[in-house]
This record gives structure tokens, C-alpha cells and sequence, in this order.
DNA sequence: AATGAATGAGAGTTCATTCAT
DNA sequence: AATGAATGAACTCTCATTCAT
């Protein structure tokens, strides 16, 4: 048995070794430009390889695509521990804005870039996304029954939240926020974020 | 003489249906995968033709870029005749949203694409970009005025705004809201944009 | 009369300015870089103009050959006033070397290139290589005459002699002489040529 | 293992094959005329198969530089042998002007051509020119030593030699000798040659 | 488990040239 | 006399992918 177990850990490990140095040149190259014979050549095996692990380009996408939800699920649940359903929403989002700026790449593969979406959609598989969809709209329904929130349509307010921290993240992610101070933008993201949720009637 | 001027419209419109057809082909196949030699293919004329018209595919892709922010400047425009404040800013984002959905390409090129944007940089032509975002910015400054709006932080309010409709507007185009009905995304997205702006004390 | 004369006068001035510029742009772009287009854009006209005067880009690479050689005979002619046989034919080298250096795309046209070489023989046309040739030759026969020259086979020697300073040119033109001070390759050309003459027994 | 050495064969003979094929489309188009695509349908692969073997196409060029460097090396050592240094320095250029005859790309490569020079001098690799340069020097500076030659400057006269063959070489490898018997051209080469040698007091 | 070898498809781009006007 | 418009034929090079070994 212990060697089957050896083999199946081994896989892991290379799968994994691929996927991390896939996400390294992301973050070098950007995203268009990362071909699978890059990263072959990077952990110094032969592209071919790559295929004994992933079926296809789009398979590592997806892949890292997942990987990133689980980051992101785990910080989630770390606010979740927050009492006060006022202060939880607040830092919930607070804390997507950090991951967002901390982790670019797997924020671009899990929310902007198109072409992972089409495998995703394909594979009906945004039930990651929708997991922590899931997390965001407890918040606001607790928010919502602690009357920390006025309106009473949990779905929409929801939407509307993610809508408004997604647009700061993807803007300054797509370097389309020349106005602002370049130096300092997610700090000004954090700012922005908090104004509005004073202004939101969730002042903490 | 007629001569010239019937050269020069035809020259024009040359122009424009290369940029048409692009712009269709985007929608069909997305942006990544567009070609010189597709457009050219579609427009039944050889790829060196398109070359007499454009520097390079950069160039069709800027001049894109440009014709979508005109398109959008001049709808702001439009709203900019609506006197009251708290009633113009409303609508100038029910309109933001309007123009991204009926023109989700040129919403792509300009807001959420990365490639194009090195030669927007190069450029120093997000220039287009800034015109907009003033249009924004004026109507957040008279909603101050008007006391519409509590808060004075011009800029942060007006960056703040925009990211709540953008983040809307880039969600539902890049397919990331399988939780929602699918097939009135756009409906959905004015009722989040309401809903919030209710919430916020800009009930109309 | 006149204004055929004048139309042929503008043709002539025409067909040389497009010379003159393609001269101009070899030597700044090297023979190869050099497209139709290219000289057309620089004289302000339209590629199809430049058909209107020379046949096709071979006709402008010969008629730049022929030129080179009118230039070349022209000076070979100034050195013919020199009496001594001997000083003459060691005058004629020098000059050579001096031209070569002088006009070296006009050099690289007329000896070196292949490309119209083809056009040269197709056209039977490197007549205007023999003219200078035998103005060498003429040369060497008087040296012969006077004694200057012990071996009395005019063709060999003046094929010997055309040799060895075409050599010293084309390794020079083509950057094969790392070994020699880069600075003053023309002074280094014009030493060898004179301490082989001398060792030659053609001192003056 | 036979199984590495196989292939490291097979890989050899390929690289060889499209060197070969390379080289002689160069004889029969000329250098400037072949490409990458032509070489790949001679050896009935596909282009892509090349850039298994060869970086680019300079690296092709490059490569064929080096081949006729090595070539030329050997047979100058085989001249090598030769005691007296008055016969060593005649057979050297004899040799060299054979070389040249039967190699005429090669030759043309290695001391005529524009373009790989920038190749060349980029990887600063006109050392395998050198060595070659060398070895001329070497027998020069002998049969100075000998007093077969009178001048002692041994750079100026290994310079001088050597233009003096590689203009023989140029003139006719270009086609430019249209008053010599066609047919018979190697031979009156070393004619040429060595008349001017029994001139220039290094009769044998 | 790993890969060397190969490729089809396709990318953007440039060129000399033609021809109706 | 001049040209705007057009093109066919090239070009080099890169990529994701396959498959026999």
C-alpha cells in the first residue's frame, strides 16, 4: 500500500510544483504571455510532462482558478469568527480588498480574465465562486436581521456589496486609476471602501 | 472638387468597417482571438489592405478603445442636462450602466482589458478616460453642493461610485453571477444600483 | 520644341533624385533595407511614381552601377594626365582605394553585390566594368614597356593587380579586419598597398 | 547506453542534414533568397522542426560561418607540414584560393557577406577569422625570417597577402571578371597568383 | 513516469508590384 | 504625370498539443 500512497503524494507534489510556478510567472509575465513550455522549462521538465498532470492549457487555469477560491474561503471564514454582524460584514470586506491586492493573479483567474470563465461556465463549475458568494450573503443577512442594514432584499444588497468592492479591486487591477495617487492605491482603495460604508450607514 | 471629398469619405468608411468588423468579431470571439488576418477575412480584402489603414492591430484597438469613449462621453453629455443634482447623478449612473451593457466590447476595451492598456500608456492617451471620469466627478461635486451628499471628499466619493457601477457592469460581462436570474442580468444590475443608492439617502 | 525638352529636362531630374536618394539611404540602411516605399516616402512621391521612371527595383540598383562607373572612369581619367608610367600606375591604385572608400555603397554596388551582378549579365551589360578595366590595363602596359614591370603579360598582371586592391576594399567594406586599429582602416589599406608596390619594385 | 548515443547521432545528422540543405540552397538561389520555409520543404520537415535545431535563422547562418572556419583550419594545418618556409607561404594561398573555388558559399559566408557579420560581431566571434589570419601570419613572419622577404612588417604584408587572394576570390566568386575565359576561371586564378608570387621575389 | 521529436495552425508584418483613375 | 488602393506572396517565429518510445 505505502507505495501507491508514495506515488499518489509524488503526484501531488509535481502537480502542485506546477501550478506554483505557473502562478510565479503570472505575476512576472502577466497572464497572456505564459506559455506551457515556459513553465516546463521552469521546473526543468519537458512540456509533455505538463500533460501527464494537466489535460490541457485551460486544466491549469482551472486549477489555479480553484486554488485561489480556497484561499479566499479560508480568510473568509477566518472574519466569520467576528460576533457583531456590523463589524463582521465590515472587515469581511476589508479583508477581500487584502486578498485581492496580495494575491492579483489568482483574483484576475477567479474573477476578470475571460477565457477560464468559458471552461468554468463549460464545466458548471463556479460553484467555488458561489460557495463564497454564500459566505458574503450570510453577513449581509445577519447584518440585515441585526438592523445594521435597512433594506430587506438580502440578494440584491449582496450584489450590490461584492459589486462595489469588486469594481475597486478590478479598476486598480487593470491600472485604469491614473487619477489617483499611483504609489498608494490600495490604501486609497481601503479608504474609499470605508467612506462608503460610513456614508452605507454601516459606520462601526 | 467632389473628387477628393468622395476619396476621403470612402477612405473613412474603410476605416470604419474594419473597425466594425473587429469590433463584431470581438463580440463573437473575444478579444484574445481576434486576428488581422480574421478581419481581413471578413471584409474580403487582403491583410496588407488593413495595413493601409492602421498602423498595426494595436492601433485598431486603440482607435477602438478612442470610438467607445467618445460614444460614452457623448451619452454623459446628454445626461448632463438634467438640472437637478441628486436626480443627475442618479441617472448618469443608470446610464453608465446602459451604455456598458448595450456595448460590452468597447466596455471590455476600455475598462477591462490589460493589453491595449500599454499602448493607452504609452500614448498618455487614457486621457479619454479622465474626460469621463470629470463628467463623474462634477456631478458628484454639485450633489455635495446640493447636499445631496453628506460627505465632501470629492474625489473618494466620485472613485467610490464608479467602482459600485463598474464592478456591476465587469461581474455580470465576465459571466461571474451564475447566481443570478441569467436572463435579465442588465435589470438585475439597475435594481442593485437603485437599491443602493436608495440606501445611500439619493432616493429620487 | 520647348517644352518637350523641358519634360525630358524634369524627367532627368526626376529619375535622379530617386537615385541620389536611394544612394543616400544604403548607406544610412545598408543595401538590403532599402524597399521602394522607403525612397518613395523620402521624395514625397508615391511608390507607383518611381515605376513610372524605373522599370522595376533592379533598374534602379543598374542605373546606380552605371553611375558608380561613370564616376569611377571620371577620375580614372584625371590620373591619366600623369606621365610616368610608373608613378601613373601606382597614382591609379591609390585612387581606387581612395574612391572605394569615398563612395563605398557605390563600391558595394559595382564589385561586390550579387543581386544585380544577375542583372548585369542578363543586360550583357558590365561593359562599364570593362571600360575601367582597360584603363588599368592601358596602365600597365605602359609600366611594361618602360621596364617598370619585368613580366610582360598585361592581362595576368592587370587582373593580379585589380585583385589585390579589391581586396584590400571588400575585407575592408565588410568588416573582416578586427585585427587591424579600427580607427584608421583607410590609412592601414593605403600603407599595404604602398609597401607591396614598393616590395614590388615599383617604387616611385 | 546505446539508446542516448543513437539519438545523440540522430540529432547530429539532423542538425547536418539542415546545415546541407541549407548550404545548398544557398549555392543555387543565393544567400539572401533562402529561407526558413525552403529549407523546411527541402528536408520535407515542417519550419516549426527547425527551431528544434537552430535558435533562428542567424544561428543557421551562423552556424555554416563556423563549419567553413573549421573547414579552412584544416586544410591550412595540412599546409602546415611543409618545411621551407618559401614553399609553405606559396601553398598556403594556393590552398586557400582552392578552398575558396570549391566552397564558394562557404566563402562567401565567411569573408563576403553583410549580414551574419552582425551576428558575428555581436557573439564577438570573429575569433575563428583570426585563428585563421594567424596561421597566414605565422608563415609570413617565417619566411620574412628567412629572408625570402625583404620588408619586415609583418602585419602589412600578411594584410596585403591575404587581400590579394581574397580579391582574386571576390572578383570571380562575383562575377565581375567577364574579360577572363569564362570557362577556365580557378585556373587563371592561380595564375594570377602566382605570377604576381614569382614578381614579388617569392618564386619557389 | 518522462520525454524527444515533431507539427499544424496561426500570429503580425513587409514587400515589390499593378492598375484604374 | 501621378497616385490611391489593393494584393499575393513571402517572411520569421511561437504555441498547444500529440505520440512513439
Amino acid at each position: 500500500m505505502g507505495i501507491n500512497e508514495r506515488k499518489e503524494r509524488n503526484k501531488k507534489k509535481m502537480r502542485q510544483q506546477i501550478l506554483n510556478t505557473a502562478m510565479n510567472l503570472f505575476l512576472d509575465e502577466g497572464f497572456q504571455n505564459v506559455s506551457i513550455r515556459k513553465i516546463a522549462d521552469k521546473i526543468e521538465y519537458s512540456p509533455a510532462t505538463i500533460y501527464l498532470y494537466f489535460k490541457d492549457r485551460d486544466d491549469i487555469l482551472f486549477a489555479l482558478h480553484d486554488e485561489g477560491f480556497d484561499k479566499l474561503f479560508k480568510r473568509q471564514q477566518s472574519v466569520h469568527k467576528i460576533v457583531d454582524p456590523r463589524k463582521r460584514l465590515r472587515k469581511h470586506g476589508e479583508m477581500y480588498l487584502k486578498f485581492a491586492f496580495e494575491n492579483p493573479e489568482y483574483y484576475n483567474l477567479m474573477f476578470i480574465t475571460r477565457s477560464p470563465g468559458r471552461k468554468v461556465v463549460e464545466k458548471g463549475d463556479w460553484n467555488s465562486g458561489i460557495r463564497s458568494y454564500e459566505l458574503i450573503k450570510n453577513d449581509v443577512a445577519a447584518a440585515i436581521k441585526s438592523g445594521a442594514i435597512k433594506d430587506s432584499d438580502i440578494d440584491v444588497i449582496t450584489f450590490a456589496l461584492w459589486s462595489f468592492v469588486h469594481g475597486i479591486v478590478s479598476l486598480i487591477l487593470r491600472n485604469r486609476c491614473s487619477m489617483l495617487d499611483q504609489k498608494h492605491l490600495p490604501v486609497a482603495a481601503l479608504k474609499a471602501y470605508n467612506t462608503m460604508m460610513d456614508n452605507w450607514g454601516l459606520a462601526v
